[in-house]
DNA sequence: GTCTATACAAAGATAGAC
DNA sequence: GTCTATCTTTGTATAGAC
């Protein structure tokens, strides 16, 4: 019956969009408070401090993610397609979320050189379910023992997409061009170790 | 005769180290100006602003890069090594001025939203030192017309490699792991046009 | 849980003397 | 050119009422 998003809501909505667009440092209280119309107290009540709020954003953003990924990896046909879904999926998360300049989790990670515990987990958290699920894909494709190193590769391609995006590249033409670069190692990967069969 | 660094140069010291290692909004101007030993009026006289002060550090850090990476490209014997240089240049860089935690110039990009127009153009400076002398390079090894592609190519793998640093990797390992996908690259696009001769 | 009002610290930048 | 001292704004966070 929730018609209207809570106090709490509005506070992840408007940390979310903030620190996907313009950075958290620059991103004063005042302005989430404003955008969220919310007052302090509220603030610090549901979060502790801005850290806290920050990071429960940053996980309702991972969850998100981590389902755009897997509903691509499901919609792709072949295990090499399947494998090259996390492009397909950063373009839909880009549409379906408000796009952040370049990538919140990268982006919070940089502006921060001493996170707390928590915020430290949350960020690494992304990267090792990057690292982790193309880990799972990659072992049909070319074997669990060049499962990591071709996942290891594709993430370095995936965070260079993300980058380019900063650099001012097109989104869709990095994205592209990730995209190609990690079917090269792939198929470089699979030729030197050949791909398990079913 | 100068034995001692002018006020000026622990400024630019100062401001770089700080930007290199904790990122440039976490860093207050008192931060700079007690690691300098300067008073506040001498970095306004100098700079004019905080920002200016960034940007001809950034300036100064750009050239020097600049002249390692073609240091790295001279000492290389063949024309694909000299396209590759770009990587042992990002770890002679690294290991002669303060290693940043990824990327200064990225990291300033990722931590200003709305830059002025003179710090705008330092940021751009570099990526577009990078896909210009690429290009450049690629050119005799994969032909004009295949050149700016394979030095998007490298660039966006160059960054890759930058961003695998911000997620904690060993800066060692991912340098090794982008040269390798970016001699991908290169073989891909040189087979499918044939390397120029000479 | 949420608000109004405010405390307290830190930020960037400047004035005026030497 | 450089310093000491200070001004003003903005920042995070809290107190106390409803």
């Amino acid at each position: 019956m929730a018609s209207q998003p809570t106090a709490r809501d509005r506070l992840l909505d408007a940390a979310e969009d903030l620190a996907a667009t313009q950075g958290v440092n620059i991103t004063s209280v005042d302005a989430i408070l404003d955008r969220a119309r919310v007052s302090p107290a509220t603030l610090y009540a549901h979060f502790g401090n801005k850290e806290g709020l920050i990071t429960e954003a940053l996980r309702r953003r991972l969850a998100r993610w981590d389902t755009t990924w897997q509903e691509c990896i499901d919609d792709a046909d072949s295990r090499e397609e399947k494998l090259l879904a996390v492009f397909t999926a950063l373009s839909r998360h880009r549409r379906a979320l408000t796009p952040s300049r370049w990538c919140v989790f990268l982006g919070v990670a940089a502006e921060t050189p001493h996170p707390g515990r928590d915020l430290q987990d949350t960020l690494a958290a992304d990267t090792r379910l990057l690292l982790g699920r193309l880990e799972d894909l990659a072992g049909p494709v070319v074997g669990a023992e060049q499962a990591p190193l071709l996942a290891r590769r594709i993430v370095l391609v995936y965070t260079g997409v993300l980058g380019m995006i900063l650099r001012g590249a097109d989104v869709d033409a990095a994205t592209a061009e990730g995209r190609s670069i990690a079917a090269l190692a792939l198929h470089a990967v699979g030729a030197a170790a050949p791909a398990v069969r079913r």
